[in-house]
DNA sequence: GGATTGCAGTGCATTTTTTGCACCACCTGC
DNA sequence: GCAGGTGGTGCAAAAAATGCACTGCAATCC
């Protein structure tokens, strides 16, 4: 799209903070960019960019301009999958933000069964944590975001959420693998991985051992669902999840999923740790493209068919 | 703005529906222009216009394409303002499509005091009739449209309506001047002038005398007001309006804001006539510049302290 | 029914715009 | 104070957009 040159590179140079940086990913000189941002300024009236010895930053009305600049080429985008439709194919990309807990069993069965009804639309799915799901939502970078943790931003619209209680998983050989609950308590010497600070699993405990303590013997702290799991095939220890990062569950608490060595979940008690609430979003007031409407209407769609907790 | 003429080209040959009548508009060679055409329609990967003997004329991806570039430019206009009045200035520029009817009096008076209070703010009005006013909006040619007509399409949204009941307007020694209300059996063998066929107040009253018949004595049709209104002082005649486009009627129904010479008005009784509906709407999902929701919002307000009819 | 008119599109020379190179002025951290 | 980073500028080369003369096509006029 040559008409939109210009602003790509005003965007470009936002984003890396630097013209000449700028210049580079774009494979063109630094003054040749340099110029182009000079005249579109000059255009606006007003610059857009603050020059620091550093690099450069925008401004309060940058901020305006790039905003827009963004709005423009997801529209563009739009636009574009809908005249492609005219000629009978469903074309399309959808970008994702979402934690690792809907990342994991989730997303790549819905993508899939999505995929299997229009194979011409692409994904693209970035694993991140609520804060940042959220300005990637604001950058237009993602269409929808999946979310495990309060949303802080009044520009998301939550499109449906899904209550999850949090589950200890262990052997099933561990003593506490019977019981219906677990209490903190119960969790007492225990060994126990925990997730990463940034995650909401982890906020939420955190909130929670606040209010009634447990002297939990904390082994490593990690963001890799893989690690974990393999870990307690070496050390008996346990760790934390939410039911639709761990698929099926039968009724004895083993998760079937899962290999072929036998790992129980169970819900912490709602009493210590109350249910978390997972979060569908778009950014507020946008009309997203076709095939991501159509995609989080599909699973939304697939989420309440699985699970009794779904809202809105 | 550079970055935007291919676009505005696209826009103007749409609109002029041939190449070389919009390459002349646009001061600029024919091929110049056929060229950026075929350029664009590459880029998009399907053409946009489909070519006629005559001219040329959108096709279906041309019709979505022009609709986003139409966006685009209000887009960027509102942009533009919001980015000035970051230093200080309500800078702006409202475009309104309005019947007749409101032009005459209100508008005049609602925009000079709005421009009283926001000198920077400059104003484009447009005289037309519903359904012009209709794609006016779509067409992001108008961002606020005043119409005395029922609304059509869905893709309006009407922001407040005034109920006006239609009165006849007649010199002062009418034999009807002292009717508090006029029945349509009244008009019989009277000599009336209609406003023209597209007008509002005439569907309204063509639709009345499909009930009740009356044989008035139609001298001719105009859409003027004023000639309508010299007209009567050569010859006793009656014409037909609204009060909003009348100004201030004092309780014998004398108009007060019209030259010196007396002129009644008197309401058609709702019996025959139900009051009609001016409505003030703006395009369906549109974010409104900063100076039309303005300005937008004081008619609002200053409708709500003149009439008691305002809705929503 | 042949000439005429109005239309979009094309090849080529010309003009305008954009780009790249070499260089400057400036600031920061060591 | 020097090395390494930044954005900005003059000038020549490269690239893109433009205008002119022309083509082919369809409708319309006489």
């Amino acid at each position: 799209m040559r008409f939109m040159t210009s602003l790509k590179f005003i965007d470009v140079v936002a984003r890396e903070k630097s013209i000449r940086k700028a210049a580079e990913k774009l494979a063109i000189t630094s003054t040749a960019l340099n110029r182009r941002i000079l005249q579109i300024e000059e255009e606006i009236g007003q610059p857009l960019f603050e020059r620091l010895p550093s690099g450069v930053r925008l401004n309060t009305a940058g901020e305006i301009f790039v905003q827009h600049i963004r709005a423009q080429f997801a529209e563009l985008s739009r636009v574009q999958s809908q005249i492609a439709d005219l000629s009978g194919i469903r074309r399309g990309h959808v970008k994702i933000a979402s934690s690792a807990d809907a990342l994991r069993q989730f997303l790549p069965e819905s993508i899939a069964s999505y995929r299997a009804e229009h194979p011409a639309v692409s994904f693209d799915l970035a694993r991140c944590y609520g804060e940042e799901a959220e300005a990637r939502l604001f950058s237009l970078d993602a269409d929808i975001a999946l979310i495990f943790a309060p949303i802080q931003a009044a520009h998301v619209h939550v499109a449906a959420t899904l209550r999850q209680n949090i589950h200890a998983v262990m052997p099933a050989e561990s003593p506490l693998a019977d019981r219906k609950t677990i209490r903190l308590r119960d969790l007492n010497e225990q060994r126990v991985l925990l997730p990463t600070a940034a995650s909401g699993i982890r906020q939420m405990m955190d909130s929670a051992l606040l209010r009634r303590s447990a002297e939990m013997d904390v082994i490593l702290e990690s963001d890799s669902f893989e690690f974990m799991q393999n870990f307690l095939r070496h050390e008996h220890a346990m760790f934390f999840q939410i039911p639709i990062a761990l698929g099926p569950i039968d009724e004895n608490g083993l998760i079937t999923g899962i290999d072929n060595r036998e790992l129980v979940a169970r819900p912490l008690d709602p009493a210590d740790v109350p249910a978390g609430t997972l979060h569908l979003c778009h950014l507020k007031g946008r009309v997203l493209p076709v095939a991501a409407a159509k995609f989080l209407d599909g699973v939304i769609t697939e989420l309440r068919g699985r699970f009794d907790e779904v809202d809105q």
